[in-house]
DNA sequence: TTGAAAGCGCTAACAC
DNA sequence: GTGTTAGCGCTTTCAA
């Protein structure tokens, strides 16, 4: 459009293309003190702002990182996405996000998408799915922009080959499930519910095959919406369905809310007749009332690793930081009762 | 780098590059069917992305919007950010993110790197600042901007001014504040203390004056980090400082969670000895117990209608819409007791 | 120290 | 229908 651009610079200043360029770029190259101010100057009352589309065109770098998340306003991803965004602001880093509406389906032509605004990093947080064939498609689509001099961070995506040239921030979702099912375990729980989002998901998955680790077959699954509403929905059945359930856990913080609402609203005592876990420790789990147990993920933290792995992956080599989950027993659980 | 480019994709199926564009932009020019399947077959196999740069910068169209908020992680935002997701997504456009961090300042400069990245659309959510100066420089840029062609939405910054060519989504901050002071008024509460953000933020400050038009100038105002652990140390100042308070008012949810936890802790009674309040409605207020009575804002809403007036803006006009603040009665209010 | 010019990947006239 | 070519705005050789 009519913008400014540095030829209009250029003219107004009286030299020559290249001579503002090495002014507005920040190049070192020696320029006349003179020309540099009459460049500057012209380029502050004319409000000129460089276009990054043609910068990127020739560098063959945007300074954008493009991160593909299941819901940018799930606390969980939000979190994530908070601590990317601290690293990347100090980077100069741009933050494009995308939404896979945790339709892992959608995936492939997100990347696709996130691959052709030319991002030089690409942080892959939303869960996986179990699917190899669809892996094996967004390897091959990860492999290419891996090639092409970029750099991939996977977010607890352990079902990408191991030898796959990304970086990568994990955490065992299994592990965590075992250890909020060994503590329920230990307060003398043996008739648990899990309230599990989409199975489909490998996350869930781990966390539901975590549970089944020390719970046993005897596990009552009852897949639910990953939302608030889900786990009060779901809540109700499990007590319809399995009256002698002491233990209700949930694969995500916001399900055990809506558990505990639920279970509040038909009398139940949390936790003298039903304890209650979450997953993830989203900032409000210390805000309920009994406070939630569970399984801490430090998401802030997470995404400042893999903006920080991105970044040096852009540099060669990749890296891996292991995640320790970690139970934090609050006031929803407690011994059987009954 | 070395990345597959159009012609790449032209010589391996022996057209020319226009032709090989023809199929590949998705142009409805007329190109021989075996041409075009060859450029597709060709095109499938090297897996090739385009370059939206190079697309951006020649049609002057980047299919992004920039957006400003305070805090990605904060569910203020996240809820709007979602909304803006929504529609963005369903229009093909992506979207950035960047925090301001509640440090208006870097306002000017964030808008500029956005307009460097070349969105299409602007979305500023974060509070605006009640400083003249400020805004001369904010409107000075996004006028240029929008002199381009492009499009700016304005959530909730009154003091740009009214005959400034964006679209905006309003909501009457003090309004809603009265409505909350009204209610307090109602239970019969006269000591009431409000625990605020950065009053330099003009939503804050607008709250603040919409609590003093009803409580007058009795009304105890503490200044906090607009975080849960700000509501908490502010309670603690005000039970301290305030003994005869008996309703607390926050600026924010976040900050009420604070308020309710350090009440919890000293053993007062919601709302039997003192009430509390928030703003926003954030998901999680109806989780606490007592639930919080609060301002509600359709945050998501929010969010899309912005989206869509951007979208609007890029055609011509722009648009206005306006938010009805809805006072939420829940758990914690209630008479003054004492 | 400065300027002219090539070219990043792509689209849109314009010719054939 | 198809191909050639001129740029979009910028950086960076290469000459001067």
């Amino acid at each position: 459009m009519g913008s400014v651009n540095l030829k209009t610079i250029a003219e107004k200043a009286g030299v020559s293309l290249a001579t503002a360029s090495r002014v507005l770029s920040g190049s070192d190259y020696p320029v006349k003190d003179e020309l540099r101010e009459r460049v500057l100057q012209v380029a502050q009352e004319l409000d000129y702002v460089p276009n990054a589309n043609a910068r990127g065109l020739l560098r063959g770098r945007s300074q954008t990182v493009g991160v593909l998340v299941g819901d940018v306003s799930d606390p969980f991803f939000s979190g994530m996405i908070g601590g990317i965004h601290d690293v990347a602001g100090k980077a100069g880093y741009m933050v494009t996000t995308v939404n896979t509406y945790r339709e892992p389906g959608a995936e492939l032509d997100i990347v696709r998408r996130l691959r052709a605004q030319r991002v030089d990093i690409l942080i892959l947080a939303a869960s996986g799915l179990a699917d190899p064939i669809h892996t094996e498609s967004m390897q091959r689509s990860l492999r290419a922009f891996v090639e092409d001099g970029k750099s991939v961070v996977l977010i607890g995506r352990h079902e990408v080959a191991g030898d796959f040239p990304a970086s990568r921030v994990e955490f065992d979702n299994r592990l965590a499930a075992r250890e909020v099912a060994e503590h329920l375990q230990g307060l003398g729980h043996r008739e648990v519910a899990v309230v599990a989002g989409n199975s489909r998901l490998l996350s869930i998955a781990d966390r539901v095959a975590g549970f089944r680790d020390v719970l046993g077959e005897s596990l009552v699954v009852v897949e639910a919406e990953p939302t608030r509403d889900g786990g009060y929905e779901a809540c109700g059945a499990i007590l319809d369905d399995h009256p002698r359930v002491t233990a209700i856990a949930a694969t995500a913080d916001q399900m055990a809310f809506g558990v505990l609402a639920r279970l509040r609203e038909r009398g139940v005592q949390v936790p003298g007749q039903v304890s209650v876990t979450g997953f993830n420790d989203i900032a409000f789990a210390v805000d309920t009332v009994p406070a939630l147990t569970t399984a801490h993920l430090p998401l802030r933290e997470m995404g400042r690793s893999a903006m920080e792995l991105g970044l040096r992956g852009l540099e060669g080599g990749h890296d891996r930081v292991d995640t320790k989950p970690q139970l934090v027993v609050r006031g929803s659980t407690g011994p059987v009762g009954r």
